[in-house]
Formats: C-alpha cells, sequence, structure tokens
DNA sequence: GTTGAGCGTT
C-alpha cells in the first residue's frame, strides 16, 4: 500500500482533507467520522464508467476498491442519502424526536398461545401493516414461552388500528396494549451519555457507534463486561442524547430502550453485591467518585 | 413435560 493518506471530502467540489489508513491499507470508518461527523461511508467517482461508486465497508473498516486507494477523492456518505451538515442533522432528529410526532412505540401482546412463534407473530400482524419488530419473550434455559411478546409497525396508523381490537392468534385472544415501561415520561438529566438497555449480547461496541452515529458525534461507546444487556453511548451534544431519551430504538431487530445514563436510585448493591468491606465504604467510594467509575464514562 | 395475569435479563 503506497498511500499513508487518502483524500476525503464532504462534497466534490470541496476542498478535500487528508484521512490517515492503517497498516493494512484500509481506512477506519472511525477516522472518516472524526474529521465529518456524522459520516457513515465513502463513495467516489469511478474514472471509467464517471459514475460514483460505494466504497466497501464491513465493520466500521473501509476497504480500497481494487486494493488501491489510487489519487481519488473520496466523497463522505451520510446516513439516509442526507447530505446536510452535521449541526443540521442533529437539529432536525432532535427536534423529531422530542416533538413525537406520531411515533411508533412497541406494543406488548398479551395471551399468546405457549405455541406462536415469532414468525407466526409477524404473519399475524402483518395482515394489519408493515411490521418493523416481532418479539416473543421466552424463558431463557427452557426456550418455552411466556406467553407474551411485543411488536412494532412502521406506520402509527396501524399501531393504533391494532390496540383498538382483540387479536385471535393461533386460537387465543390476545390484547395489545402500550406497555408499562412507556408511561412515564422519563427523568430530565441533562447527561451526553444515554443507556441503552435490552441490549442483546451480539452487539458489538462497533455496532452501536455505527448505529447512533446517526443521531450525532459519538464520543464513546460502553459494554459493560461480563454481558449485562446494556450499553452506555456518549454524544458530543447533549441535546442529541436527551433527544434520545425514552426512545425505544431497533437494533439489528431488537428493541432497546434509551433512557438516562444516571439512574433514578443508584442501587450500587445491585452492581457489586459482594462488595468486601461493606455498603458503607463502597457508598462513600461512589459518592466521592462522582459516578466515575468506570473511570473513562463520564 | 405443568400455567394464563402480566410488562421487555439495568
Amino acid at each position: 500500500m503506497s498511500e499513508l493518506y487518502i483524500r476525503v471530502a464532504e462534497d466534490e467540489s470541496e476542498e478535500p482533507m487528508e484521512i490517515p489508513s492503517e497498516d493494512d491499507g484500509t481506512i477506519l470508518l472511525s477516522s472518516v467520522a472524526a474529521q465529518f461527523p456524522g459520516a457513515c461511508g465513502l463513495r467516489y467517482r469511478n474514472p471509467e464508467s464517471q459514475c460514483m461508486r460505494g466504497v466497501r465497508l464491513v465493520e466500521g473498516v473501509l476497504h480500497a476498491p481494487e486494493n488501491d486507494w489510487g489519487n481519488l477523492v473520496y466523497v463522505v456518505n451520510y446516513p439516509k442519502d442526507n447530505k446536510r451538515k452535521m449541526e443540521e442533522i442533529d437539529a432536525a432528529s432532535a427536534v423529531k424526536v422530542k416533538r413525537g410526532f406520531q411515533k411508533t412505540s412497541d406494543l406488548i401482546v398479551l395471551g399468546l398461545p405457549w405455541k406462536t412463534s415469532e414468525q407466526d407473530l409477524k404473519d399475524y400482524f402483518t395482515t394489519f401493516g408493515e411490521v418493523i419488530m416481532v418479539q416473543v419473550k421466552r424463558d431463557l434455559k427452557t426456550g418455552n414461552s411466556k406467553g407474551f411478546g411485543f411488536v412494532r409497525f412502521t406506520e402509527y396508523e396501524t399501531q393504533t388500528k391494532v390496540i383498538a381490537q382483540r387479536h385471535m392468534i393461533d386460537g387465543r385472544w390476545c390484547d395489545c396494549k402500550l406497555p408499562n415501561s412507556k408511561a412515564s415520561p422519563d427523568e430530565p438529566m441533562r447527561s451526553r451519555k444515554i443507556f441503552v438497555g435490552r441490549c442483546t449480547e451480539d452487539m458489538t461496541t462497533d455496532e452501536l457507534r455505527q448505529y447512533f452515529m446517526q443521531y450525532g458525534e459519538v464520543t464513546d461507546v460502553f459494554i459493560p463486561k461480563p454481558f449485562r444487556a446494556f450499553a452506555f453511548v456518549t454524544f458530543a451534544d447533549d441535546q442529541v442524547a436527551q433527544a434520545l431519551c425514552g426512545e425505544d430504538l431497533i437494533i439489528k431487530g431488537i428493541s432497546v430502550h434509551i433512557s438516562n445514563a444516571e439512574p433514578k436510585h443508584n442501587n450500587i448493591h445491585q452492581l457489586f453485591p459482594n462488595f468486601p468491606g461493606g455498603s458503607a465504604s463502597l457508598a462513600a467510594m461512589f459518592d466521592r467518585s462522582q459516578y466515575q467509575f468506570p473511570s473513562s464514562h463520564v
């Protein structure tokens, strides 16, 4: 690989900026995003066809076309073909999210037959409108259904229609309701860090970063180990973080819940049930640290 | 291997 830097611009007419490559000749998307916050990929004009071509992106790594970046100027892609600058994206998404304009929610489906699968659910609810998420809650050991699940529709009208009636699913009457978990609008802290609940173990920090980049510049992603089904994502802008609080977002087909990173009840015993020296010393330590634990994630 | 109101491994 001959070039250490490749030229990247926000637009073909703009002045390019040089972005460093990795030792293996790839470019990290995060390197691009460091200069172009919100970037989700690169494209370039193919000299032969004169068409724009996308650069291969695999798990946050951009690969040179034909194994050679050449002397081309690469153009930054933004999510949803959105060519606006990041400030506008931040403002727009923050406003849209806050306004809550007929946004759909996850619906809980109560009374499911034990045998009903997610495919069954999807098949059934698709008759009302486009479905973007279904889940059947199961016992993790046995895999048996707990008899309830969740569904999310694309259209708000579909959701309204579905809530309004009872549903005969695989021979049982079921109800769809707004879940209790989102009955009360959430807490008002203004942090740049959000709590991402209901994560699954296969969600990587990279994937979370990729996902949340669409809302604004992400400065940190933290997944506690061992796996505890939640993560923390920190944005550069607290407005973006706050706008997302209370949302249910769908990542890899799973509905995750966003809330403020500062817990309502700081139950440290939940985090460290067997802390040596007892809870008092731990509480004192926690207070002193002002939540600087883990240290790099305030 | 059961069951039938509920609320999603913080």
